[in-house]
DNA sequence: CTAATTGCAAAAGCTTTGCAGCGCA
DNA sequence: TGCGCTGCAAAGCTTTTGCAATTAG
């Protein structure tokens, strides 16, 4: 189990923050909603509360240890931070996120941005879509 | 007064339309919040709700006369949509908004997510740093 | 032991919605 | 005049927070 990581965001590790660590590793879906975890952990029959998981989850991005998106309906997701950076394909139709990165995209507009005097922190690139399942799947 | 795109989304020309499109059309500041446009007509004494400012700037939406953007700090910004394209700058200092549009990324973007067996319907490129002024201005 | 952490529930934003009255065409 | 539109206020949703009880180290 992958505890170091919590213990090395200066956090003590508790039943909640395994748990919850646990789950977003696990997990088949990768990028996960508060309310998902939340609903996981239900169904694990474990005492943690919703509350708790925003708490956690919050903590674990300050620490570096998850990625927080904010996709267009509403609420956030998250998911493990990952070596390398990448962006996001979401299908508007079945909600499936699939994860892309283009070298030449991000050197372009690392650029661009530098050209108009800007210094980039980060930034949130999300193409919304069908992916090829729903369009296989039907016309709409 | 440009009432006439009111008429053509179908829509009757009411004082709370008309009121909340010029405020778009002259407000020096291009992206406002339902807030900040709710704000503009308290100032000016109009007697118009803050629910009245939603569900407009949401027809207004669904019209393609405006555009909604979800930026990270939890309210939405509002634009009048224009004939080209463009994504954003947010200074994270100021809160300025800039608006960038690049050809490369753009064809990019595309050709990446078709070659996922992804059809893009749309897009939101958001890139969070420190504008030029900013940066002047101060070490932070 | 003691400070950090949690569950619970209340509260805080932002946004949407129901309804009775008002106003545009 | 009639239906659409609005103001108001209440409700919805996601997320945050206060507090007493609990737990990790």
């Amino acid at each position: 189990m992958e505890t170091t990581v919590i213990k090395e965001a200066g956090l003590k590790v508790t039943r909640p923050r395994a748990m919850i660590l646990e789950i977003l590793e696990q997990s088949e879906k990768k990028h996960l909603s508060a309310e998902e975890v939340f609903q996981i952990l239900v169904d694990d029959e474990e005492d943690i509360g919703l509350g708790t998981v925003y708490r956690v989850l919050t903590q674990f991005e300050s620490a570096g240890i998850v990625e927080r998106h904010n996709f267009e309906d509403g609420h956030a997701v998250f998911e493990l931070r990952q070596a390398s950076h990448h962006d996001h394909l979401v299908c508007l139709e079945c909600g499936q996120v699939l994860e892309f990165c283009d070298e030449l995209v991000e050197k372009r507009q690392k650029q661009v941005a530098e050209e108009m005097g800007f210094e980039v922190v980060d930034h949130s690139h999300i193409i919304y879509g069908r992916c090829s399942a729903c369009i296989a799947k039907g016309t709409a």
